[in-house]
DNA sequence: TTACTATATTCCCTTATAGGAATATAGTAA
DNA sequence: TTACTATATTCCTATAAGGGAATATAGTAA
């Protein structure tokens, strides 16, 4: 394992490091969804959003594509959700844990 | 799913998104480690890998033990490989789909 | 006590990341 | 062409993250 490896997974987790974003990925879980549609949603700016779907895609998170003046976007891989669900159940694991101590 | 849900999740993957602290998880798929173990594998400096490890143990990503002078660390739970592994996978698949389009 | 070892923390500075506002671009429609 | 809609990008500023160097802390040993 090189030390590009490492580089490259940082930047993978990286493009997940951000509630916007991970609120992105969750609201393509359900389908591809356009701008005009994920803007909305999250009651954010509509430049905002194109940032974030930018980074996302920048790094293979989602694709997109157009449909007239829309674009479209989609999840690349539903094993992304896979990780998701992962990581939710280790910290709502960690996260009892935690509290139990707290007791 | 609040709010929260999505700033915790990406607290989770924001502890994951560092090269160093990658390579101190790999490093701990072996077994627990000591920093003095970490700290020359990795060729950082001790309180470069202190840090580091502080962030990984506050997201509950690892955990520690004292043992005489030394602090020795472990990953909290191996799940955490299959998030990194499927997220390795998940790259490679990624960017070989991109050498395909540039060829 | 002093001296030493292993680890953690703080201070300071640099760089990276993020957002608001404005603007640019691309496609549509008349 | 002009006017409009949807999206992307740029500029600027504020905040966050990261590292080097120095220092602090905790435990050991004499």
């Amino acid at each position: 394992m090189t030390c590009k490896q490492f580089i490259v997974e940082a930047d993978f987790f990286k493009a997940m490091a951000h509630p916007t974003r991970m609120q992105i990925l969750e609201l393509l879980r359900t389908g591809e969804k356009c701008v005009c549609e994920i803007t909305p949603t999250l009651g954010k700016e509509q430049p905002n959003i194109s940032r974030h779907l930018a980074i996302l895609k920048k790094e293979g998170l989602v694709q997109s594509r157009k449909d007239g003046l829309k674009v479209i976007y989609r999840i690349s891989d539903p094993k992304i959700y896979n990780i998701i669900d992962l990581s939710a159940e280790l910290i709502r694991k960690y996260l009892e844990d935690k509290s139990v101590l707290v007791k």
